[in-house]
DNA sequence: CGCGGCATGGGAAAAACACCCCATACCGCA
DNA sequence: TGCGGTATGGGGTGTTTTTCCCATGCCGCG
């Protein structure tokens, strides 16, 4: 019998979720051994599961793919982790490599791929969308493009501010973020002062749009209201 | 035999797409007749195989579900669309009812729902994801009527309220809006309140997520998102 | 003409938040 | 080995927000 690959699905959107779980299970060499929802849970079950492989959306509820990819791979570095986006923006992909990931998947790409992707990160190599690999060879010279620019401020929070400012955006009360992460509710306030004082933004709205326009989580598809 | 539901799916994100068609492929009374990747393709493989159903991303390059929709049952009034969305804004659910579809579902739904919602609508019934038609109140849960049916909660905002709005995600405090618009705090206070009521948002961060994705202000240096 | 929606206000209480003070503990790095 | 950064907490005080109650005046529509 060969050996399975076991894979771990992280994708909020419960529809896409099902249809990965249902499409890799014709594939007889993987295996799906948990499915999570939202970014801490995939933390939590990548830790419980141990799975050779995750694939991860980058844009989750609670925890973002990116920051769950730091974490998971900060206790579990032998992990492959594969990020999932819908968008191919050049300071997506930086980050995604820069968060450990050794692939990237657009959503445009087919289920052929994505196996493909999967057996590859297996193996030790790194896999990314086609569209995107040709891009990227220009990207690596030290090129300090926008991605840099985002990140040079993004990256002054430490991740547990990171993960306090996109609950925040979500529209969670400080009181729920506690209870989210598990700390006493002081500590939150204490985050988001930091927060304030490092991004000088002294309002919940400004904080929002910081974490939309840094990328940390999205506002809403963009489309035309008639 | 049973009668088969032709289906044609519309979705950009091939993936998501390859998800659907594997799903359905196995429900014997369904039958996925046509796939499209973008609004276009979705209007004219309409009316090239007259599918029973259609199954329609909000989001879509060149042309939204919304205006697709419109162009395919401008031609096909019998055709039964169902939307699909990441997000269940009021004002989404609203423009996607007058625009002619006869359901709506989030993309957090499950694959069960998706195929009840194929089944009801093809038998002439309206079908919305259990979160939203909670919202929407229990106003006729089968409803055949195709114009108009969601006039209730229609998240319509007056002109001050929208000018509020617009203050509120510009990081401004109730006093500050007061004197910005020459009105009293207490006055801010009740269009906040009336705000937060139709759009059933209750965060000022929810309130920013939803003036930029309106369109009503940006989120400064927006990056994709598209 | 009345009725409903809109805009304008007041009052009050509870909750949440902002901004200060403080402490302990861990960890890496010079 | 100590210093700085990070994460975790507690206290206190004042401001802000949220959510109720209430009222008045205007305007359009049937």
């Amino acid at each position: 019998m060969m050996k399975q690959i076991t894979v771990l699905l992280a994708e909020d959107h419960t529809i896409v979720r099902e249809g990965f779980r249902t499409m890799l299970q014709l594939e007889d060499d993987m295996e799906v051994v948990g499915e999570a929802q939202n970014g801490r849970e995939a933390v939590a079950l990548a830790k419980k599961l141990r799975p050779a492989v995750v694939l991860m959306d980058i844009a989750m509820p609670l925890l973002n793919g990116l920051e769950a990819t730091r974490q998971v791979l900060k206790d579990l570095p032998a992990t492959k982790v594969i990020m999932l986006s819908a968008h191919s923006d050049d300071a997506y992909v930086q980050s995604a490599s820069e968060s450990g990931a050794v692939g990237f998947l657009l959503k445009q790409t087919s289920a052929q791929d994505v196996c493909r992707a999967i057996r590859e990160v297996h193996q030790g190599k790194t896999f990314f969308s086609p569209s995107i690999s040709k891009r990227l060879g220009r990207l690596h010279p030290t090129a300090p493009n926008r991605a840099g620019v985002l990140k040079k401020k993004a990256a002054r929070l430490t991740s547990r501010e990171m993960e306090v400012l996109q609950l925040i955006a979500e529209g969670k009360a400080n009181k729920e973020t506690a209870s989210e992460l598990g700390i006493g509710i002081k500590t939150v306030e204490k985050h988001r002062e930091h927060l304030m004082a490092k991004l000088d933004i002294h309002d919940t709205a400004g904080l929002t749009r910081y974490a939309i326009s840094a990328g940390i989580i999205e506002s809403s598809v963009q489309v035309t209201i008639v």
